[in-house]
RNA sequence: GUCUACGUAGCUCAGCCGGAUAGAGCGUUCGCCUCCUAAGCGAAAGGCCGGCGGUUCGAAUCCGCCCGUGGACGCCA
């Protein structure tokens, strides 16, 4: 939270503490009153600026009735030298207490100083925390989870960087293994096919059908004509691996700096395969005595190792038997390394890195694998609980109220592509962020590309970019925005000013709560509350008054939210306008 | 079947580490531009917070059970 609004509670913490001792000390409490209150700022603003329930809190223990309790500490409380003036009693024993009118004019030369880094503050204490997110599959186009997933993370990421975390953005890219060999086959039969026609060899059920594949397979087939047709299949899947891999995963960094993704890392898969560390980290469960052989296939004790943790999280013998919990294979019978296994090594590499903490964005369907992971790193001589993983639902499109799934162009399933072709990259990253990940979320097509009021992203823009319009349109007038004196802001009297200095009072602590919950959608609901509390203040005070001090003191409240506007928007990576029209073209 | 997430206005969703009269947007109805962008604002209507129990001075919020929806239970990733 900001500095003062941070110093206002600790100061009234403070005074309550006070006053129970001088209840104490005058024989009116028993003992002094131990259990822990809250202050908070009521959703009624009829309760005051801040209100405290400690009155209620210490009633059992006190042995009194909380109305009473409440009398006796507000008869002791001392606000002088405080931001308050002034506590009442109210309801069944909360006290309320009111700011100075010249806390917030405090405020607004705040925000003003901080500019830019205004709701930036050291919470993280520059912990390294290592996110991952979208690491899509290199065999194939990205979808619709890739593009929530990306619009989440980047945001999250952009949002614990703010709240003082030290952040990494990066795109783990599974580049070997099982997948990119029906990668291969799948090019393999398509290539074939070209020669010798689609009835000559059919693609297995299993193996990737799409179009995409198709495509590369023909873009080889343009370059190589037909010579590998007769080379062995092992050297013909090889080239073509080498052809359409590096393609593909062009294509999604193409894709991800398009929608203003910026990974700081692309991780290899295949640099653990071929650095050793898988087989280091598969060798260390071997010394351990956690794996095993059978048919064929090396195991990973998966029930051993999961069920001692989650016995260490307070689970009982039977909650762990009726999980049926099972080990997990590392290396196939055809030799081929699991997912698992290099997911085990994926992850040991990042801490090894030094990275604190490791985020990652996973889709719902994913969540089998969270626990097995964490106990895995825990038996790598890591520790599980330094990776959190946030389960993502997925998307469901909609067109005037109707589920859609097939993009119209394509007939095929919509992809990242498609979506970031027809809507605005401002309107995707902004509405993805309107819901909290862990909800089976909604996104309405026609609502994203609207330009009006409706779609969220734009009501925020134009708040933004009116209060620059009423800068320039001043500034054609000749008057200059100056520095305001308290006095001067403290003109600022009416309830839409009231409530929006407010608001902008509880940006940074906004940003906190953000961090802390891994909830981007908290600064997108809280953009929006700020744009409407402006557009009513708009509505209600004319910036351009006759009273010149009092014009100054609105410009200044204008600049704040601007700011408070702007610094939100820059840290999602959405356009900031000066002026509307210029984002219709 | 077991696990997991979720269930709040007609629709999409906030609120959930217990607090005062449960909020917002859309949609519906009715208003507001001689004045800084009406890409805006105001007003009205709309609720058994899925159901039943429990804990508490106090439950949409915490606990248990039921009902309903999505997802997971592979030598897939």
């Amino acid at each position: 939270m900001s500095l003062l609004v941070k110093q206002a509670m600790a100061e009234l913490r403070n005074a309550i503490i006070e006053a129970a001792g001088r209840a104490v000390a005058d024989g009116e409490f028993p003992e002094e009153p131990l259990s822990d209150f809250i202050i908070e700022v009521p959703a009624n603003k009829e309760n005051g600026d801040y209100s405290t329930n400690a009155a209620m809190a210490w009633a059992r223990n006190l042995h009194c009735a909380p109305r009473k309790i409440a009398e006796i500490l507000a008869g002791r409380i001392s606000l002088e030298d405080t931001f308050f003036d002034r506590c009442e009693i109210a309801g069944p024993g909360f006290l309320n207490f009111y700011l100075r009118e010249s806390f917030n004019a405090c405020i607004i030369q705040d925000i003003l100083e901080k500019g830019d880094n205004y709701g930036r503050s050291d919470f993280g204490k520059g912990q390294k925390i290592n996110i991952e997110f979208v690491s899509a599959n290199p065999t194939g186009p990205m979808h619709m989870g890739n593009a929530r997933g990306g619009a989440l993370g980047d945001c999250l990421a952009s949002v614990l960087d703010y709240a003082g975390y030290g952040i990494s953005r990066e795109f783990y890219v599974n580049d070997a293994g099982n997948q990119i060999e029906k990668f291969g086959l799948s090019l393999d039969i398509r290539y074939q096919q070209i020669f010798k026609g689609e009835d000559a060899i059919e693609l297995p059920e299993d193996s990737y059908h799409g179009e995409d594949i198709k495509i590369r397979a023909a873009e080889f087939a343009e370059i190589n004509g037909d010579k590998y047709i007769d080379a062995p299949e092992e050297d013909r899947r090889k080239a073509l691996i080498a052809y359409a891999l590096p393609k593909n995963i062009a294509a999604m960094k193409d894709n991800m700096e398009k929608y203003r993704i910026n990974y700081d890392t692309w991780f290899l898969e295949s640099t653990l395969h071929n650095d050793g560390e898988l087989t280091e980290a598969i060798n260390i469960l071997k010394e351990k005595g956690l794996t095993y052989e059978q048919d064929g296939a090396l195991w990973y004790k998966n029930k051993e190792v999961l069920g001692a943790r989650l016995k260490r999280e307070g689970k009982t013998d039977e909650e762990i038997e009726r999980l049926e919990l099972k080990d997990e294979v590392l290396v196939r019978k055809n030799g081929n390394p699991t997912y698992f296994a290099a997911d085990i090594a994926y992850h040991r590499n990042k801490f090894a890195r030094g990275f604190n903490k490791a985020i990652d964005v996973w889709g719902a369907d994913h969540h089998g694998h969270v626990a097995r992971m964490k106990g895995a790193l825990d038996a790598v001589g890591c520790n599980g609980d330094d990776l959190d993983v946030i389960l993502m639902q997925l998307v469901r499109l909609t067109s005037n109220g109707e589920v859609v799934r097939m993009s119209k162009r394509s007939g095929k399933a919509i992809t990242l592509v498609d979506l970031l072709d027809d809507i605005p990259i401002d309107a995707v990253r902004f509405l993805f962020n309107m819901r909290e990940p862990g909800s089976q979320m909604e996104f309405d097509l026609d609502l994203a590309v609207e330009q009006s009021s409706k779609n969220p992203v734009y009501y925020c823009q134009y708040a933004h970019a009116r209060i620059c319009s009423i800068i320039r349109k001043l500034e054609e007038e000749g008057k200059t925005v100056r520095e305001c004196t308290i006095p001067e802001l403290m003109l600022l009297t009416a309830p839409e000013e009231k409530d929006l200095v407010k608001h902008l009072s509880a940006f940074t602590d906004e940003i906190i709560s953000s961090a802390r919950n891994y909830d981007p959608a908290k600064i997108t609901r809280y953009a929006v509350d700020l744009a409407t509390l402006f557009h009513k203040f708009y509505n209600a005070c004319r910036v351009n008054c006759d009273s010149e001090p009092l014009m100054q003191a609105r410009l200044a409240l204008c600049i704040c939210v601007k700011n408070v506007i702007a610094n939100i928007l820059k840290m999602f990576s959405i356009t900031v306008p000066e002026r509307m029209d210029s984002l219709s073209e």
